[in-house]
This record gives C-alpha cells, sequence and structure tokens, in this order.
RNA sequence: GCCCCUGUAGCUCAGUUGGCCAGAGCACCUGUCUUGUAAACAGGAUGUCGUCGGUUCGAUUCCGACCGGGGGCUCCA
C-alpha cells in the first residue's frame, strides 16, 4: 500500500524510496510520491526542505493513472515517430487504460495499430527517463509548441481546463516532459503536467485496443480526431486477466446469447432499433412483466392504459416538446392536426389524474403501466437492446401532497430495491443527478430546486447506500435518483430512476381538495424500475449469461429418452409438470441421447429429466442440472414437487444437485 | 448526426489479385444404428455473395450512394 516518508532537502523522491527499501520496480514498484498538499511529485522531484511524503505503488489508484498516462506518451512517441506529420491532441489516463488524440492524414488502420504496439515495445525496451522541465514563461511554450496547433490551444486556455481529463496543463504552471535515452539524449517530449513514472521501462505490461475519431475538446463542432485506445497494468498477469474480462463480457454480450438461445431479433424490414421477441423471448419478458406487475399492485399502483400516439399540443402542455423535438419520430398530419408518437407517458397518466375532481383521499394516488415509447435515437448510439428506439418503459407516477412526498420517495425507492432483488441484482449504489445552475436547461425556481433535491438527498443517504453525485444531471423539470445495479462480472448499468417533479402539475392544472376544502397541487413522482423492458432484458441476459433462473428460464425442464420407446414415460411426467405450469417438453428429435444433453447444456435448460429402462422400472427420473451435477432416481411425485418448488420460490441460483 | 471498420447459407466463417456450376463446420431433411449423463454414421437440400446504380466483353470481387451491423465521439426526458 502506502508509506510515509520523508524527503530530506537537497535529494530526491527516489533517493528516500531507497532509503527506505521499498520496491523501485516489479508489481508494487513505488513510482510517484504525494506530498503534503496531496500533489503528486516525480520520483527525481528534489524539495528545497524536508518534505512528509507519501510512497505511491504502481497498483494503487494514482498509481495506475500515472502507468497509464505514462504508456500515453510512448504510444503519442510511436505515433509521431511513424507519422511524422501526426499533430498531438490529449492522452489522459481512463478506466483500466489511456487513450491519445491525434490528428492525422488518414485514420489509423488496424495494421498500424499493431505497428505502433511494436515501436512501443521498444520506446518501453530502451528504458526511456521521463524528465520534467518548467517553461519560464507562456511565450516560451508557445514557441516551442509552434508546430502543435491544439497543444498551442491548451497553453492558451490553460485557466479553465485544469480537470482530470485534460493532463496537459494545470497546475498554476507550464509544464514539458521530455523523454531521454540512455546517453541522455532528448527523443521525444510533450506538453503535460505530470506526473509520469520515472523510466519507459516501469511499464509492464500494455496493449492497444482499438482506434476511433473523437471530437476535438469533447464537441462536435470541433474537428474529429483520431484516437488510440490502449491498455496498461502493473503486470502481465494483470494484463492478461483484463482481457479475460473482456473476454467475458463478450460471451455474455446479450446479442450473441439472443440470437444462440432464439429469444429475440432486429428484422431489417423493421428498422434499426426495433426489437422483435421470439417465442422463447417472449416466455421470459412475460414472466418479467406479469411478476412486475402483480407486485405493483400489491404495493398500491393501479394498472392504466395510454396510448401510443397522441395530438402534439399535449407535449407543448407538457412541455417536451421544445425541449426533445429532435429526439422524437416527426409527426403524422392527421385530420388537420400533427400527432406524434409518444416519447413518455407521464402527460397521459396526468390527463388521468385530471379526468374527475380529487380528493386528498385519494392520495398518494398512484398510477402504473407498461407504456411503449418511442425515441427517434442517432443512428451512432442504437445498441442492441440497450439502446433502442422502441421501447417498454415500467412507468409509474405518484400523486401526492407536497408533505408527503417524502415518504413516497421513500417507499419507491424500497419498492424497486426489492423488485430488483427479486431478480437477482442485489449489489447498487444510488446516484442524485441534480441541475447545473450555469445552464438555461432547466425549469423552476431555485427554491423548487433546492426543495426537490432536499428531499431526495435525504431519502436516498437514508438508505444508507453509497451515493454519488451527478450535477447537471438532471432532467429539465427536477432531480431525479438513479439506482445503479452491479452485475455478476462487476459492471454497473443504470436502473431505476425516481423523479421529483414539481413543474408538469402546474402545467396541467393539476390539483386535488385538501381536507379544508381548499384546493392544491400535488406532487408528482415519476419512477421506472427497469427503466425499459428491453434494455432489463438484455442487462438479465448478461448477468445470468443466457442461464435464466428457473423461474424466468422459456424452457425450464426437457425430458430425455434414453432410447426412443423411453419416451412416452417422459411425455407423461412432463404432463404432470405442465398441469402445474412448468414450461417442460420432451425432446424426441432422432439424436442420441448424449447429443440431446448437449443441446440441452447449450439451451442452459435448468432441469434435464433423463429416462431409460432403470428409471422406467424403478419409476423414477434421473435430474441432470446446468451445472452438470445429477441426482438420479428420483420418484415422479418427489421430483414434480422439486420443479415445482424450485420454480415456484423465485431463486435466482441453481438448481443444482450439490 | 460525425469518423473508421464491416455485410457471402438459419448460425460461425473461408474464398474469388474481375472469368467455367461460390465453399466448410454447425443447424436442417432422409436413411441406418436403439444407445445411461456435453457431438453415432452415411447421404441430401440450402445462397438473386445487404440493396440500387456505375466502370467493364464480363462484377459477389473495383467505384459511388443507400440500408443494416460493429467500435468510438456527441447525445440520452
Amino acid at each position: 500500500m502506502s508509506a510515509a516518508l520523508v524527503v530530506p532537502a537537497g535529494t530526491t523522491a527516489a533517493d528516500a524510496v531507497a532509503a527506505a527499501g521499498l520496491p523501485q520496480s516489479g508489481p508494487k514498484a513505488i513510482v510517484v510520491v504525494r506530498d503534503a498538499d496531496g500533489r503528486l511529485r516525480d520520483l527525481d522531484w528534489s524539495p528545497g526542505q524536508d518534505a512528509d511524503v507519501e510512497a505511491v505503488a504502481i497498483d494503487s489508484p494514482d498509481g495506475l493513472d500515472v502507468l497509464r498516462h505514462s504508456a500515453a506518451h510512448v504510444l503519442a512517441q510511436a505515433v509521431q515517430d511513424i507519422f511524422p506529420e501526426a499533430k498531438l491532441g490529449i492522452g489522459p489516463p481512463i478506466e483500466n487504460g489511456f487513450y491519445y488524440d491525434f490528428d492525422v492524414e488518414k485514420p489509423f488502420q488496424p495494421d498500424d495499430l499493431a505497428k505502433l504496439e511494436k515501436r512501443m515495445q521498444e520506446i518501453v525496451k530502451a528504458g526511456q527517463t521521463f524528465r520534467r522541465r518548467e517553461y519560464a514563461s507562456l511565450d516560451e511554450a508557445r514557441a516551442e509548441l509552434a508546430h502543435e496547433p491544439y497543444k498551442l490551444e491548451l497553453v492558451d486556455i490553460k485557466g479553465d481546463v485544469d480537470d482530470s481529463e485534460v493532463m496537459e496543463v494545470g497546475g498554476g504552471e507550464l509544464t514539458h516532459y521530455d523523454n531521454l535515452d540512455r546517453d541522455g539524449k532528448r527523443v521525444w517530449g510533450d506538453l503535460c503536467r505530470g506526473p509520469h513514472l520515472p523510466t519507459t521501462r516501469l511499464i509492464p505490461a500494455f496493449k492497444l485496443m482499438r482506434s476511433a475519431a473523437a471530437y476535438w475538446r469533447g464537441s462536435e463542432k470541433n474537428p474529429q480526431l483520431q484516437r488510440v485506445y490502449g491498455t496498461a497494468w502493473p503486470s502481465r498477469d494483470e494484463l492478461k486477466a483484463y482481457l479475460n474480462r473482456l473476454a467475458e463480457a463478450e460471451r455474455r454480450d446479450h446479442r450473441k446469447l439472443g440470437t444462440e438461445l432464439d429469444l429475440f431479433s432486429f428484422p431489417d424490414e423493421i428498422g434499426s432499433g426495433l426489437v422483435v421477441f421470439h417465442p422463447k423471448g417472449g416466455v421470459i419478458k412475460r414472466e418479467m412483466e406479469d411478476y412486475v406487475r402483480a407486485r405493483h399492485i400489491e404495493e398500491g399502483f393501479q394498472y392504466v392504459g395510454t396510448p401510443h400516439i397522441s395530438k402534439e399540443g399535449l407535449f407543448h402542455t407538457s412541455g417536451h416538446l421544445p425541449y426533445y423535438a429532435d429526439t422524437m419520430f416527426p409527426p403524422m398530419h392527421m385530420e388537420g392536426a400533427d400527432y406524434y408518437l409518444k416519447a413518455m407517458n407521464c402527460p397521459m397518466h396526468n390527463l388521468i389524474f385530471r379526468s374527475r375532481g380529487r380528493s386528498y383521499r385519494e392520495l398518494p394516488m398512484r398510477l402504473f403501466e407498461f407504456g411503449s415509447v418511442y425515441r427517434y435515437e442517432k443512428s451512432g448510439v442504437v445498441h442492441g437492446l440497450t439502446r433502442v428506439r422502441g421501447l417498454t418503459q415500467d412507468d409509474s407516477h405518484s400523486y401526492v401532497a407536497p408533505e408527503d412526498a417524502p415518504a413516497e420517495i421513500k417507499h419507491l425507492l424500497n419498492f424497486v430495491l426489492s423488485l430488483l432483488r427479486d431478480f437477482g441484482l442485489d449489489d447498487f449504489y444510488l446516484e442524485l443527478s441534480t441541475r447545473d445552475p450555469k445552464s438555461d436547461k432547466f425549469i423552476g425556481t431555485d427554491e423548487q430546486w433546492a426543495t426537490a433535491t432536499e428531499v431526495l438527498d435525504r431519502v436516498a443517504t437514508e438508505t444508507g447506500l453509497e451515493l454519488v453525485a451527478d450535477p447537471g444531471g438532471a432532467a429539465f423539470y427536477g432531480p431525479k435518483i438513479s439506482v445503479q445495479a452491479r452485475d455478476a462480472i462487476g459492471r454497473t448499468w443504470q436502473m431505476s430512476t425516481i423523479q421529483y417533479d414539481f413543474n408538469m402539475p402546474a402545467r396541467f392544472g393539476l390539483e386535488f381538495q385538501a381536507a379544508d376544502g381548499s384546493r392544491q397541487e400535488p406532487v408528482m413522482i415519476h419512477s421506472a424500475k427497469f427503466g425499459s423492458i428491453e434494455r432489463f432484458f438484455g442487462v438479465l441476459v448478461e448477468h445470468y449469461a443466457g442461464a435464466f433462473p428457473a423461474w424466468l428460464a422459456p424452457v425450464q425442464v426437457v425430458g430425455i429418452p434414453i432410447r426412443d420407446d423411453h419416451a412416452g414415460y417422459l411425455e407423461e411426467f412432463v404432463a404432470r409438470l405442465r398441469k402445474e405450469g412448468i414450461r417442460a417438453e420432451v425432446d424426441h428429435s432422432t439424436d442420441r441421447m448424449q447429443k440431446k444433453i448437449r443441446t440441452a447444456q447449450q439451451q442452459k435448460i435448468p432441469f434435464m429429466a433423463i429416462a431409460g429402462d432403470d428409471d422406467v422400472n424403478g419409476g423414477t427420473v434421473s435430474f441432470r442440472y446446468r451445472d452438470g451435477s445429477q441426482r438420479n432416481g428420483v420418484g415422479l411425485d418427489e421430483a414434480v414437487a422439486h420443479v415445482v418448488e424450485v420454480v415456484r420460490s423465485r431463486v435466482n441460483t441453481g438448481p443444482t444437485a450439490e
């Protein structure tokens, strides 16, 4: 981990690290130190007076950033070696790796990456030293960087880019890092605030991953640069482990599993981002919906239904149209009116609330439906089930008296967490999205935002879950809490959202009659539990790698006869299961039994029920589970009860004989 | 929307430096075999090589546009 050190005046941090006997190479190497002000310093830093510092190892979060940013420099050097005309953009560390942006004549091709990687290996092997150098003045920097237009731009705006992504400038001074070869000759250099590894040789394992275009400084008004992504790790084993994680994620890809398990497809004839569910996917989707619908009703929601299109006036009233017209499908003209496909359900629920006078006795009023909405997502962002153009929201709106809003939000938050747990996700954190006071995108008064944000913050904090701030991430009409869930391999997905809305009730003129006879405006709380059924479906496919819990599995039991003449016996068993609502079938294909087992394994069916002469004679079946474990010779009554028990319990693990 | 890559059988993928009938494995169909826990054997059918246009004696191959897919950027009520 980290160790406290003193760097005596006039000596270097490296001297102190060596004197303390800390590792200077290997997977725990100390690569920089943190000074008393929390600032990271290179190992060749030499303080003017004795300094207390903390040694930072390459495998710590800061150490990894230093490693990866140094690898980005090596990449940039390799690019300018091979493509001397390339102009440098920025090259920060990111999660698990780094990137560097370049302005080049021709975009990089896959073989270019191989060449660059090879050149990087040479640079790493050469053991170049990174050396910090401070510019005496802005003009000196400008003169030296005259041939690097993007760097020049950073020098000129250095005041307002002091953030984690722009490593080039910041910290109140302007510095440069030179790469020196073993003879001390300068071979390359880059504007950079640092810090860096002492030498390139401390980059133990890296790999270039891909290239892609990226807008300069993140704005689509700017030119696109070519970005090269790479990854770097303190050891070869960690690199290998990271690549294995990526391979595992690829194996779980819901688009691939969706085809293999015959769950859904995106027919070209329908259009990009529009999914059709096949029978097996339909079973899972229906189980999800049935369960969620039942749970909503238990929790006091009323199931409603609304159409897919509406005249445009409704979306003017709601305020959506001015903000989101370009992400809605264009209108259809009919009978002198413009009809829009709906992109959100709340306006229609408001109309249900407003359809007659409401009493305080009806509150909280909770309207819920699976509402199909259509959004014209840009062509470049449509992605499997996680980003589609037609989706079904499990959308609810709670109308409450303002003083009851905190209790309602708490109720909703507990509800969504319990629902997610029911589906096997149980590792969460919360995000609180608030408005950006500098943006004019948000409507409502400061007081309204303050009240709403305070309520959400308080309720979120009370859950005891980790709470992450997301400034500027709010919807235009109010702040929101979102629930982020970690899946089986540690990736996080934004699932549920809960939004406090003080705006739409006023726009729709919603009111209820209070106990004292006065008319009052309710607060509206939007909540989606899964966000979209399609997206949650995709997340579940990846979370379970296609091996759904028994209660969700499209086929729960497959009967496998040893010989054809055992099939009739299994048909009787399967008929008993079906009577209990179990999705069971017998494999009547001409394959041999081993092949049928293989097929059932590949289809990830939870229960295989095998029967041959022994089982028929004994009045039993033999279970083989998805994990390969077996329970042989189980009596038919017990076998039926066993399957029914596992399915009805909705357990999300197993089944197994273990 | 922008940049790059990509589109050959239901799936995974070869292939054609422009030329007779375009290939493999799996899946599918037929037959033989009748089998105790992840692939029996033999035979068979399968494609307007994404679409439209251009170049050419000739295009699945080269060029262009469009459509779909992938990776990013931007965006995400």
